[in-house]
DNA sequence: GTCTATACTACGATAGAC
DNA sequence: GTCTATCGTAGTATAGAC
């Protein structure tokens, strides 16, 4: 139970402080147990660090799960098929970011993702190597582009819903609220979505230009 | 020169480490100088972080403004100047994420965008809001979209260039690389730019969908 | 397994010498 | 303007009691 414990809070003070801001003292504190908790669960503060990292990319792995399994084993040919993989997982993304949890571990992926630590290889090995590298495939099956093109193509596609996070505050501001609410989250969503089909579309207007 | 040369400093170690995990003590070593310099020139620890978020908006402002101060002067009728105007501004916000010297500063602007404190009315004020507002009121001439819908389009515009920093370390990854060549961002510039033409287009034909 | 006690290092702020 | 000295606080780690 204590590790436990110790665990979901070390995410939210990582998340917020970084490795060097948080403190196992506080950490400790708000866990409601002693410093040396850490120590014998988790050998420090490193450990700890580590430890929240692999929790995260099983949070994530668990959230993608349903999308991932079903999409990885989409073939060839199916170009109709890999098309709508390609929007499911991105409304998947989008409503990760958009959740409330997401709040607390997002930060620590974006730090890692600036200035990677031998953090970012469990996060990447966990969860957002294997969901990126789904999404570039099924780019490339639902449009018949070249391998460097999907995964260019994937990052920029992956990049509008990471912004509901990354760009959080500024989001908020430019739509004069405080708070994201369904139907905002729903009008994003779609826009998405929208946005998916026409840039599919023009990869693969793209590839008949150039046969 | 004191002053300044902490202030480069200071832009680094708290976007590396965040406002509590960087130190004033740091700070001042890596400048050369004693510690107590930052209580002379910026009256301690938060009035330095506010300064560097002061110092970074300008930055930003800098490098925008060739392009900000044209487009905002667009006029409501002039859907191709906007058109082009949206993808001139992108353009020049890639290059931005993707230079060397936003690796500073980036993680600075995404930590006040996902835990927002007084920094980030500066560098909102100083820099991002008019840039994602202007870009928002060129989608809108450019496409006849509504204001909300418009935002909405210009914060997923946005997201596909944040994606260079926010999502760094995982891209490079997928592109089995370890830095951005001059070529690399070249071909992610060129995507984002078709996509962003495939999104206008798609905009407008959904207003022509619903008259 | 969990906590208390302790050792040691580093932090930010301030006062005062130059 | 810049540095040194010092204070009080808070950090991690470790040993040992329970």
């Amino acid at each position: 139970m204590t590790p436990s414990r110790l665990l979901d809070i070390a995410i939210r003070e990582f998340g917020a402080k970084g490795l060097e801001g948080a403190s196992t003292r506080g950490i400790a504190a708000a866990a409601g147990t002693a410093m040396s908790a850490i120590t014998y669960h988790y050998g420090g503060k490193e450990g700890l660090y580590l430890a929240a990292a692999d929790r995260i990319a099983a949070l994530i792995a668990e959230r993608m799960r349903d999308g991932l399994a079903i999409e990885a084993v989409i073939d060839e040919g199916d170009t109709g098929g890999a098309r709508d993989g390609v929007v499911r997982v991105l409304m998947q993304l989008a409503d990760t970011m958009a959740s409330v949890e997401s709040e607390e571990w997002a930060p620590f992926i974006v730090r890692e993702q600036m200035h990677p630590t031998v953090a970012f290889e469990r996060l990447h090995a966990g969860a957002m190597g294997t969901m990126l590298a789904t999404l570039a495939r099924l780019v490339g099956i639902a449009t018949g582009a070249r391998s460097r093109i999907a995964c260019i193509a994937a990052i920029t596609l992956v990049g509008q819903t990471t912004a509901l996070r990354a760009s959080r505050a500024m989001f908020l501001r430019l739509l004069e609220t405080d708070t994201l609410t369904d139907d905002d989250l729903d009008a994003v969503k779609a826009r998405i979505a929208a946005n998916t089909h026409a840039i599919l579309d023009r990869l693969i207007a793209e590839r008949q230009d150039l046969p």
